[in-house]
DNA sequence: GTCCAGGCATGCA
DNA sequence: TGCATGCATGGA
């Protein structure tokens, strides 16, 4: 991949395995839209970004050559061989179809706060609710940083709130799950940053005591917002997935089971029947 | 009207 | 690595 540091643009060239609308629609995030021009619009750290695709470039605007080194690089995970990745997951026959299909799907670094956030907020729920309860928990206690776009509210932003305040969002019987999220996170009770360092199933493990959380909320959670490539959530979608491993997970998944999981996950979205 | 969604806590056996 | 049930909400 080439940088090219414009003055209010930055463009990408032959960033390898890389489509925006499967990494950036694909349920892993929830704050990114598609404008009427095709590109993506969206905030992650309490930074505004708008993305689009060109004769296979990437055009980044909105931001600056500081934001983009220092997180949005990141983010994206564009110092991570997805090309090469793919080429192993494709010892197995499905993926081998599927990631030929959808190629271009990407883990973004989300945050870790942000992700747990969303993904109490996800359980027994679909992706259309999802958005618009963390659209206006969003409006209603982030910051603005522009017409339309928000930060993501922080845990002291949320200190104050209730489980009513989640309620009158939309968040149903999950608000109390808020609630709680937000003492114990703003309270110091658990650490985030700590959990990161952790081993998979001790991080799993120090999520669990988490009110609300239960295992899938705690593997997505560790997937896409912090940083653990080897979890694999399973939700409703996955487990009828499951039925075509009856053996167990393929070897060539080691390491990088979230990546199989993310495209297997959107095939059985578009390919499997109630 | 019923069923379902990137499930979990609770109570019971 | 038990199982059944209730839970808020809105779209299909």
């Amino acid at each position: 991949m080439h940088e090219i540091f414009g003055e209010n643009y930055i463009i990408l060239k032959n960033a390898a395995c890389f489509n925006l609308e499967l990494t950036l629609d694909c349920g892993q995030a929830f704050r990114w839209t598609q404008q009427p021009d095709g590109s993506w619009s969206g905030v992650a750290d309490g930074k505004y970004l708008n993305i689009q695709e060109k004769d296979g470039d990437f055009i980044l605007t909105g931001t600056n050559k500081t934001d983009y080194e220092q997180f949005w690089r990141q983010y994206f995970d564009l110092e991570r061989d997805y090309a090469g990745i793919c080429e192993t997951l494709k010892q197995d026959a499905l993926l081998r179809q599927t990631i030929d299909d959808y190629y271009g799907i990407r883990i973004l670094q989300q945050d870790s706060w942000e992700a747990l956030c969303t993904f109490v907020i996800s359980q027994n729920n679909n992706i259309k609710r999802i958005r618009g309860i963390i659209d206006r928990l969003c409006r209603n206690y982030g910051a603005k940083i522009r017409e339309d776009y928000y930060t993501f509210p922080t845990p002291q932003q949320l200190k104050a709130c209730t489980a009513a305040d989640f309620y009158t969002l939309g968040a149903g019987y999950r608000a109390a799950y808020l609630e709680s999220l937000v003492k114990d996170v703003a309270g110091g009770r658990i650490d985030l940053k700590k959990i990161r360092q952790l081993p998979l199933e001790e991080a799993r493990n120090e999520l669990l005591t988490l009110h609300g959380v239960g295992v899938k909320v705690a593997d997505c959670a560790l997937l896409f917002g912090f940083g653990f490539l080897e979890a694999f959530p399973l939700d409703v979608w996955m487990k009828r997935v499951m039925t075509h491993y009856p053996d167990g997970l393929p070897a060539c998944f080691k390491g990088y089971e979230g990546i199989a999981q993310q495209y297997l996950f959107h095939w059985a979205r578009n390919h499997l029947q109630k």
